[in-house]
DNA sequence: TTGAAAGCGCTAACAC
DNA sequence: GTGTTAGCGCTTTCAA
C-alpha cells in the first residue's frame, strides 16, 4: 500500500504538505500542488481512512441497523438515508439484524467499535430495552419507524393511519368490519388497530373479537380471511394491518370467487409496490418513508452536534391512497345484515 | 472515549497486557485477567478498530456493492453473504450503487479507502470496464451475478436457464412462442434469450421478431403482452425474462379475461416470492441465490489468500420450478394455428 | 508556503 | 507473565 510518505517523497515535499493539499487546510502553491497531484496519480494513492480518523476523532460514517433489508418497506427507508447521508459527505454502514435481538446487539457493538459518528436504528424487540442502550452508548442513536420513549425517534403516525382507514370505510357506508392483524405485540400494529377500532367505535359500531384474526406478517395470515367470511354476520369491509397480509387475503378471495370490492372491501397498510399488481389494485394507507428517512438523518446530525441523546418523537403523517379494492356497501351485502 | 491505557491504569497493568488479554495472543494469569475484565466492564471500554487495523494491516471487513438492495433478488444474495461472512468473523460494508456507474466508482474508492480486505460486487454497466478496475485495485474483487471475463466471478447459468424454460414449454406441446424481455443489452438477459431461442430452434421452430417485445425490467413491459396476443398467429406460450415482467403480463391477462394457462402459458425467471401470490401461481426458473452468495464469499476468501485477482467464472445451475401458469396446448388453441 | 515532530489507540517484538 | 518501546498512516501545532 502506498502511503502519504511515498507521495511526499515522490513529489519532493514533506508529508504534511501533501496532507495540507489533500485536506485543503492550508494553501499550497500551484506548482507544488501540481507535483503532488501527479505523484498521487502515478502511485494510485488512496488515503487510509482508519489512520485519518484516528487523528481527527471522527469517521464521517453513520451506522444503520434494520431488521430486514429485503423488506421493501425498510429498503426504501434505507435508500433515502443513504442518499441524504451521502450528500452530507457521510458514508453509511448498513447492517441487517435479521430481527434477531442478539445479533442486533453485536452489530451495535461493532459499529461503536468502528467509531461511527452516529447510529440510526429500526429496532427489534421491546422498546423499553432500548433506552438504556441509547443512553449508555458513546454515540448518539436515533430510532426510526419504531419509537423509543424519551429517546429521539422519528416514526409515522400509525394511530392516525388506522383512523384514516376506518374513516374511509365508514364513509363508504360499511358498518361491519373484519381485521387481519400482524403480530399484535408489535407496537406499530397495536397503534394501527387502536386507531381503526377507536374510530369505528366513535361512530357507534363495534368490532367483536371473532372479527379480529391475528398472526404473522405474512401472506399466510391473509389467507385466513375465509374465517371472517364464514361468520354468521360476515364483515363487508376488511382492514389488514399491512399490505403483505392484504395481498394474501386478496389472493384467497380470488380463489374463493369472492368479488372485491363488490362482495367485500379490502384495505391494506404501507403502500408497497405490489399493491399495484392486483386486480383491482389495493386501497391502502401510505407511509412517507422518504420523509421519515430524511427527518431521521437530520435528527441524527442534530444529536451529533448537541450531544443530546434524549429527545422527542417526530410523527410523519400517513395518507389514504384510494384505489380499486374498496367500494360502497352493495345492496345485496347490506340486505344480508 | 476510554482507551486501552485507561483500562490498563485502572487494572494496574501495562497496556500490552490488556492487549494480550483481549486478543488472546499471549496468556495472562487468571487474577490479572479478572482485574482487566472488571476494569473493562466498569469503564465500558470498546476497542477502537481503526487503531487496531492500522497496526495489524487488515480490517476483517468486506465490501459489498449491489445495484439495488430493495430488489428482492439482490437482497437475498446480500442476506447470504452477510450470514456467511459473519460466521467467518468478518463484517460487511454494504453499499447501494443505485445502478449508477459514477456512484459505484465512488463507493469502490471509499471501500478501498476504508481498507476493506476484499470486495464483492454486482456491477452496473459494461463488463469490460471492470477488468481494469479489478486488476488496478489494491484489494481482490470478485464479481457476483454478473460475470467479468478473466476476473473471478460467480453467477448463475442464464443460458441453461433459458434452455430449461424452452424445454419445459416444448414438452407441453407448444410450438408458437412469445417473449417479453427486459433490457436486452444486459448480458444476463441476452443469455437467457439465447438459451431459450436456441433450444426452440433446435427443435425446428422459430421465433419471429414481432414475437419478441423488449423494454425495461418492469411491470409495464409485461403489460405489453396484449401486443403478442394480437398477432395474426398468436403465441400459445410466453417467456418473460424475469418475474416482475411476468407479473405485469399476468395482470394484464387477468384484466383481458385471457385464461392462464388454458389460453396461454406463462413462464417467468428468478423465482421471487411474489410469484406465489398470483392465481394460478407462476411457473418460473429459480436461481439459487443462497448458493451463489456462499460461493462468492468463498471465492473471495481464496482470492484474499492467494492475492490472485484473475480467475475463472463459477456457474451455479438454475432449476425449473413448475407451478400453475404453464400447461399443455389446448385443442382450441392448437386449432387456431 | 513548507517542514519537523509529536501523537491519535493499538499491537508486536523483545527484555525482564 | 508482564512491561517497555517503537511504529502503523495520518494530521496538526509550531518554527522556519
Amino acid at each position: 500500500m502506498t502511503t502519504i510518505k511515498d507521495v511526499a517523497r515522490r513529489a519532493g515535499v514533506a508529508p504534511s504538505t501533501v496532507s495540507n493539499y489533500l485536506t485543503g487546510n492550508a494553501r499550497v502553491s500551484p506548482p507544488t500542488a501540481k507535483r503532488i497531484q501527479e505523484a498521487i496519480d502515478e502511485l494510485g494513492y488512496i488515503p487510509n481512512r482508519a489512520a485519518r480518523s484516528l487523528r481527527v476523532k471522527h469517521t464521517n460514517t453513520l451506522g444503520l441497523i434494520v431488521p430486514d433489508i429485503s423488506n421493501p418497506f425498510f429498503s426504501e427507508i434505507v435508500r433515502t438515508i443513504n442518499h441524504v447521508s451521502q450528500r452530507m459527505e457521510y458514508t453509511v454502514m448498513l447492517c441487517d439484524s435479521g430481527g434477531d435481538g442478539t445479533r442486533e446487539k453485536s452489530l451495535l457493538a461493532n459499529l461503536l467499535s468502528q467509531r461511527v459518528d452516529g447510529i440510526l436504528m429500526i429496532h427489534t424487540g421491546h422498546r423499553d430495552d432500548y433506552v438504556e442502550l441509547a443512553t449508555q452508548a458513546s454515540r448518539p442513536i436515533v430510532f426510526v419507524d419504531r419509537a423509543v420513549e424519551g429517546i429521539r425517534s422519528v416514526v409515522t403516525d400509525n394511530y392516525t393511519g388506522g383512523k384514516l382507514a376506518a374513516r374511509h370505510l365508514l364513509g363508504l357506508g360499511h358498518t361491519r368490519f373484519g381485521i387481519l392483524a400482524g403480530n399484535t405485540h408489535v407496537r406499530n400494529v397495536q397503534e394501527r388497530l387502536e386507531g381503526f377500532i377507536g374510530e369505528v367505535e366513535e361512530h357507534g359500531y363495534a368490532i367483536e373479537p371473532p372479527c379480529i384474526i391475528s398472526g404473522e406478517q405474512t401472506l399466510e395470515t391473509g389467507r385466513e380471511v375465509d374465517l371472517l367470511l364464514k361468520l354468521r354476520r360476515p364483515p363487508t369491509a376488511i382492514f389488514a394491518t399491512n399490505d403483505i397480509i392484504a395481498l394474501g387475503a386478496w389472493r384467497k378471495l380470488l380463489e374463493m370467487g369472492v368479488r372485491v370490492p363488490e362482495d367485500v372491501s379490502l384495505i391494506g397498510y404501507d403502500n408497497i409496490e405490489m399493491t399495484q399488481i392486483t386486480v383491482p389494485d389495493l386501497t391502502t394507507i401510505g407511509q412517507d418513508k422518504a420523509e421519515m428517512g430524511r427527518q431521521a438523518v437530520l435528527a441524527l446530525f442534530e444529536a451529533m452536534e448537541t450531544k443530546q441523546v434524549t429527545g422527542e418523537t417526530t410523527y410523519i403523517p400517513p395518507r389514504l391512497i384510494v384505489r380499486g379494492s374498496t367500494g360502497p356497501v352493495e345492496e345485496t351485502a347490506a340486505a344480508q345484515g
